[in-house]
DNA sequence: CCGTTGAATGCAACCGGTTACTTAATAGAA
DNA sequence: TTCTATTAAGTAACCGGTTGCATTCAACGG
């Protein structure tokens, strides 16, 4: 009693080592990824970490590469679950995760294990949705710009683009895939070889692998003298701050993303505290049409 | 000999929390702040994350605004050193750190204490520079699209852009100046207001605090047939991504953010593994001109 | 005045490592 | 063979909390 007040003059604060060892738990959730960089990220973590400040949980941000590293942090009792994205864990450290019992959500695959949730975006349907709304406008010949090679999701959309044309009865050209790479330079150069390569018929749609992408794609279009939307309509993904403000201002689907951090935090805490098991979640996405987007004259 | 074999065999994976205890040390680093959101706190973490990496460190991002949950994190012997960005973290704090002897690097205000460093912009000089190279291209009445009100940086610029006014003999009117908070909607409704207010007289330059307010103004601008940059000549800060793609192309300033990161750890880290004494870094951004500049006509 | 009760305090063990020290085992030299 | 030097293995204490149990103390009713 007096000893508690004492300590409260003295401005005290325990030392949390001590209580974690004994408790065996820390409190602490490990957000294991291969980088932080972008809008996607700043917004996930935002979420995260609010959010599991609000639960009584502190954030691990692990951006290694190291593979003893992310063992060590993972299995060294240092957090109480994990939340892995676009990180470089191996399939193998999926199984001791899944062996450790561990709790985890992963947002980039489908879950595997009991105590594994994951919260995706559904990255395929999304894509055939707007590639039907394309085509719904009077496009015929559109090209899909994709992301990264690996990426789940520039895959996922690759999916749904194939499906919504061959549902609609227009081929499949492997030569209207091009390596956006998610990026605007790439994007960019990659849209002007291809208007290059056929300056007489040019596509008259543009699905792009994210915003930043579609953005590079414009900036060749505007280039050669064509017009978006009537030329060429284009879509993105992501809505970025700068869709609504670009010129044309940008048709794009937006992801909740901020949902998806306040469910993974929500899911893995439930793990943790309450031994809930594992779930898969698919979050939908919202098509927001602005101007780069016009029925074919 | 055997048992370390054995242990391998089994990958066993020491707990980590029994070794930071006896160790008094965690190779842990904390970052504390309000606020991940945005372009520079991504490129910033993703800075600090890889930097702390390399040597060795894992990062502890705290985004709490709850005081005691602060005061445990920083206390509590959970992190070896502590970076702060516009955080919670109040002047009783700050006595605390210099107290507990806690290495700590600041990153939104000069150092204070002795195992204290601080690394920061010199966004007085560069805003200083921005609004002189306006003068140099004969604009005369420029706006100076502020920050949030109590932030640092918005503050040093708009000293910085007095100062230039006043160097070069133009008097400074408080009229000019425009509260744009950071916010592309914010920035363009003022920027309207501000042009229906005075629609014969309007002004030939603009000092955003960032590049986001200046997109927002050059929106308003566009809106009333002004052009950028023959009429108008803008200037942001930061050299966001779209900054370079956006048309007209923005003329900005870009701080050298990686570097930040990348000193900010280099120092904390000397601090605790060295017993190196808090230095104060002040670091230079680099104008970069594009085409939302042009001398008046 | 004594016995019971409740609160407050003191004490020891434990969490899982590290570290220093002791003891055992092995190897090499005389 | 025997003694010493070197290495390996075993032991106990400690880091700073938490927890359960034993002890002390004060208060109160009988």
């Amino acid at each position: 009693m007096k000893v508690i007040a004492a300590a409260k003059e003295l401005n005290y604060v325990p030392n949390l080592l001590g209580k974690q060892l004994k408790s065996g738990q820390t409190n602490m959730l490990g957000f294991f990824t291969n980088s932080v960089s972008g809008p996607y990220f700043y917004t996930l973590i935002e979420s995260i970490a609010r959010t599991a400040d609000s639960l009584g949980y502190g954030l691990n941000v692990f951006v290694t590469k190291r593979h003893d590293t992310i063992q060590n942090y993972l299995f060294g009792n240092v957090v109480d679950g994990v939340i892995v994205f676009e990180s470089r864990i191996t399939e193998n450290d999926a199984k001791m995760i899944e062996h450790h019992r561990i709790p985890a959500v992963f947002l980039d695959r489908p879950k595997t294990g009991d105590k594994i949730s994951s919260i995706t975006f559904n990255s395929y349907k999304e894509a055939f949705d707007a590639t039907a709304y394309l085509i719904s406008l009077g496009r015929r010949k559109i090209v899909y710009l994709a992301g990264y090679p690996d990426n789940f999701d520039s895959n996922e959309r690759q999916r749904g683009y194939e499906d919504a044309l061959q549902k609609y009865g227009i081929p499949v050209n492997r030569s209207l895939i091009l390596p956006g790479l998610f990026e605007e330079p790439t994007s960019y150069s990659e849209m002007r070889r291809f208007i290059n390569l056929h300056p007489e018929d040019v596509v008259d749609g543009i699905l792009a692998g994210n915003d930043i992408s579609a953005i590079g794609a414009m900036r060749a279009l505007k280039e050669n003298g064509i017009n978006v939307p009537q030329d060429v309509s284009v879509i993105g993904f992501d809505d970025v701050e700068i869709a609504r403000y670009f010129q044309p201002s940008l048709t794009t689907t937006r992801n909740p993303i901020g949902r998806q951090g306040v469910i993974t935090v929500k899911q893995l805490v439930s793990m943790i505290a309450e031994d809930a098991k594992g779930q898969m979640v698919v979050l939908d996405g919202q098509m927001i049409v602005r101007d780069s987007t016009a029925i074919k004259q």
